[in-house]
DNA sequence: ACTTTTGGGGAACGATCGTTCTTGACTGAT
DNA sequence: ATCAGTCAAGAACGATCGTTCCCCAAAAGT
């Protein structure tokens, strides 16, 4: 029964994926988000709840979506080269900003953000048979480059001076 | 002439520091400001325009007071390992949040850091030898270690399985 | 002593924030 | 045909945002 719903859920959720891994928290206000995702007010907030209940939602999203896919990816990487390029080439817009804005801030967050890079780790260590400890600092420097907008020829140039490390 | 200001301006700058340091730009209100500045909401305005103007200013400090001076150290770094640790350790919260939230929406914060991020590279491959490119490896593998709150083992490890470089 | 200049105190501005309310349109079940 | 339940449209809420105004206090120059 009721009418039904001119909005597809899962469109809405990705675009708040985009919006939110585009700029700040604070700067994505629920007017853009009503204007860019194509639902009304009320509906985000019968939805979602509140905008961070959408900012959650997204945030898994996001992770499920493009983190999960880029782990198993890693797991048919053989070397350090190969999981360097993947990760600092993958789409973790919203990540990177979930891990330095707002995990901060927000201890639910920090407990998603800390258990997916664990999980990244993980599959990192197990595809080169390496360290947890060595996995993080690839997951680490991955990053780094990613959010230095991987500048030309350094992940090579970094990959050219690492161990085959397995 | 005139009347002698009740605060100093070093000092609030420096505060400033530690707030755009501790959280988001949008997160810092100008009431948050005033309050723990312990200078009035006119002064700031007259003396640094805007929130925004009070921002550069800070960020600006921040790179003089906490980059410079870690590029220097750097300088007599003759080894990779001392790199990592150098740059990891420091502190560096405001040019980390800086880089990942107020670039994208500011160019003139955008210039400031990637001068910034750009001497650090120099100052390293200088130190070590090395390209540019490697060096801007090295300090994004170390922004990266430093964004994950240096997980314990892995700058060690990470250098570990790195060639002496040079 | 008087003027001039600058800084601090505090209220207030319009704009925008996230959120909620009211109303009416739609649709499935009775 | 009627009812019950869901959604959309849009105005409106109080709170907070960055910023500005007015007034008086304090100190330097004449």
């Amino acid at each position: 029964m009721g009418r039904r719903r001119a909005f597809d859920e899962d469109e809405v959720v990705r675009a708040a994926v985009g919006l939110f891994g585009g700029r700040a928290y604070d700067g994505v206000s629920v007017d853009d988000l009503v204007t860019h995702l194509g639902l009304h007010r009320n509906s985000l907030y019968k939805t979602f709840g509140s905008k961070r209940g959408l900012y959650l939602v997204a945030l898994r999203r996001h992770l499920a979506d493009d983190l999960r896919p880029l782990a198993e990816k890693l797991a048919a990487a053989t070397d350090s080269a190969t999981v360097l390029r993947l990760v600092s080439s993958a789409d973790l817009g919203l990540l990177l900003l979930a891990v330095v804005e707002r995990a901060p801030a927000d201890e639910e967050v920090a407990a998603e953000v800390t258990a997916a890079l664990a999980s990244l780790d993980q599959a990192i260590a197990d595809a080169l048979g390496i360290s947890t400890e060595l996995a993080a600092a690839l997951t680490a420097a991955a990053l780094g480059l990613r959010l230095r907008g991987n500048p030309d020829g350094a992940a090579v140039a970094l990959t050219q001076h690492l161990d085959p490390l397995n």
